[in-house]
DNA sequence: CGTTTTATGGTCAGATTGACTCTAAAAGGA
DNA sequence: TCCTTTTAGAGTCAATCTGACCATAAAACG
């Protein structure tokens, strides 16, 4: 593009990021929520986010972000730009730009605490509110995003601890994409995939019924080839 | 995200979007680039593109800027968004955050004519100049975007004009992706996906050399199940 | 100590894929 | 006209992959 020749063209547009940060905890799929204390939609949930800083990159803003409402590191989630929503009217107070990203957190690591003040929580995916300004449609987007990418990268183990067993992988997939999932082909295509996941030091766990699992940890690749199709 | 609560926060950003525009010309995958005839990087080419009107949606800004400079209407297209760069440093001139575009034209319906006025053309995109601004790497981006998409989307229909053969089908197919395809097996799986392709009204075509091909025309599936993956 | 539960290894028929072969239908030249 | 060249399109076949199962292993529970 070209830059501001025109200074009469420039509109005083806020760009913000926000975040769809899912996690699953309780065999559930969730997102962070965040209750708005100011106008406008005061009261109503949003999803996390705030205003990229002057002199800011907009990715170090999602990042910040990230932490500051989940206390998780960079390296210990997966994040990545969603897309941007920038419809003029989209907020009410003025032409508000926002970069959405999409957050995928273990759940051990996403404490809704030191969080800046404000309500939050983790609502269940399939039992949202109607969520303040174009949320609902980023969450949806996000939720498509993350979907389809489970099939053809490594992601999932975005949502584990360091160390997992196969099923506790597979309750991933299953969740997320809301399907049964065959246990010993799901295994089996697993460990086919080179580099997806590689056996880890520690011996078995005690899972409390069932014979253990032996435990596993991501591997390097982070596309899948062939990819893990979901059932049709 | 919240509003801007504290005006001291909210920096003069200026939104622009960018477009990589993308078709295939004499056998080739080509992209449309702009020469710059103002600083910054005045001489140098750049992607089409600039700033998002007072009071007009990206989206809107993007089909305005595709139609400008290609006159390509936005159904005769494929037009998505691509991403967003925002680097606090990325144009000297002062905080400008660009929506990046990915678009897909067919030959026919593109002149570098109707252009405004700037110098343009179809570059190759295995021989490309060093672009402006990190239009590099929008460019890279927006090739990953377009070589992914073809493997589970029915997007390469959007390179070719209303009618095709499978032969031409194949083709965008070998020269997005760098790779030859075996003709048969080609045929049988893009036959094989449900709404890919229908058969044309018209008769064959007179390709010049050999057999004369069917026609076809882009069926109502945008995705592809099961997917068609590049060779390994 | 038997029952239940889950992990993990195998089996098998059917579907899919990649590599090829064969025939059809045109153009072009001798 | 007839032969050669070229590409379209149908078909074959072995290797691989997939989904649906079955079987055994290793724990907890009563």
């Amino acid at each position: 593009m070209s830059g501001p020749e025109d200074p009469l063209l420039i509109t005083n547009v806020a760009v913000a990021v926000d975040l769809a940060i899912f996690t699953i905890r309780e065999q559930r799929l969730q997102l962070l929520l965040i209750r708005r204390s100011l106008a406008p939609f005061r009261g109503r949930w949003a999803l996390p986010g705030g205003f990229v800083l002057p002199g800011e990159d907009i990715d170090a803003a999602a990042e910040r972000e990230l932490r500051e409402e989940t206390g998780v590191q960079r390296d210990a989630a997966h994040l990545e730009q969603l897309a941007t929503y920038g419809a003029p009217r989209r907020d009410p107070r003025g032409r508000v730009v926002s970069v959405a990203h999409l957050a995928l957190v273990a759940d051990a690591a996403t404490p809704v605490a030191g969080t800046d003040a404000a309500e939050s929580r983790w609502a269940d995916v399939a039992d949202l509110p109607h969520l303040a300004f174009d949320h609902d449609r980023i969450v949806a987007d996000g939720l498509d995003r993350a979907r389809a990418k489970l099939e053809y990268t490594t992601l999932a183990t975005s949502f584990l601890p360091t160390t997992f067993t196969l099923a506790e992988l597979r309750s991933v997939y299953e969740i997320v994409w809301g399907a049964q999932l065959d246990p010993a082909n799901f295994r089996r295509k697993v460990l086919a995939s080179d580099g997806f996941v590689v056996p880890a030091a520690g011996g078995p766990t005690v899972h409390g019924r069932g014979r253990p699992a032996a435990r596993y940890e991501a591997g390097g690749a982070t596309v899948l080839h062939p990819p893990l199709l979901r059932p049709t």
